[in-house]
DNA sequence: TGAAATCCGACAAAATGAATCGGAATTTCG
DNA sequence: CGAAATTCCGATTCATTTTGTCGGATTTCA
């Protein structure tokens, strides 16, 4: 039940092209004031490259682009690049039912309703969102029974 | 972006409970038709009722029994019980701003609001719908760009 | 040509997940 | 009472995934 780095280090990144659209191509050593370690930042925007998310340019003054524009990358875009897809389980993806035998495994169904709104609900939400700070409602995160 | 298997036979353990509400405690070898592994089964089912889900019965014709009725309980209480409460980002839970000094983290806000909205999702689903297969919309799911 | 950069695969360390195991404690039943 | 059925619990192990590091190849520009 929770995020791996990948995916935070990958939003933080697309957050910063998003902020410096227009500025030309960030290079490794400029994210640097992100504080996240280089040579790992490095793998994680060759992923996002190879997603389709950011441009890069090689060679001196070279560095990485957002591939559209801030509106147009969505958070669900962002960390499924980096974690692969939302799987709560492989029956869903896969045709097996690795629960009971007994014919309609009912936990089948939670796991489709689950992955179909939290990546719609991924989905809502833009670069252009967040550094706009326009995130919908910002009601109180419940921080309960822990 | 995956679900951990404890969570996922937390909740078939916790699905089969409900299915046989009323008839007695149920086992650990009654679970065996889900082929779960025995063993680790028993952990999870201990988790479950220190974090009050489930009732046990010692001894001989002892086993495991809901706390409360299904339509009390929901896949929130499930999942946090068994991986702990969701976390996008630790900077959430404790006040430290591990990305960008500078001041206000605008990813700080997606993480809150995300935390917000998938617990209320998962708050919604009781294993009363589960097994009554009430799941609101079933929407189809949207397998997209893998 | 040389400096500044991305690209890429291999490797390693650490953390977490997924169990397994042995026995202690509890309860019922004959 | 004693034996069987059962949960309880801590320690341990094995496997996988995360989280990086490193060295060098490649590209581009001035």
């Amino acid at each position: 039940m929770k995020l791996s780095t990948k995916g935070k280090y990958g939003l933080y990144a697309m957050i910063f092209l998003a902020q410096r659209q227009g500025e030309g191509p960030q290079s490794l050593k400029a994210f640097g004031e992100l504080n996240l370690p280089e040579a790992y930042l490095e793998q994680l925007l060759g992923a996002l490259r190879r997603a389709g998310l950011v441009n890069t340019v090689r060679g001196t003054q070279g560095g990485y682009l957002l591939s559209r524009e801030p509106e147009k990358i969505t958070v669900k875009e962002i960390l499924e690049a980096m974690e692969g897809p939302l799987r709560f389980s492989d029956c869903v993806a896969e045709p097996e039912q690795p629960c009971a035998r007994s014919g309609s495994c009912p936990a089948r169904g939670v796991w489709e309703y689950l992955t179909g709104e939290i990546n719609a609900l991924l989905d809502r939400i833009t670069l252009s969102d967040i550094i706009s700070h326009k995130l919908h409602d910002t009601e109180k995160v419940t921080e309960d029974t822990e």
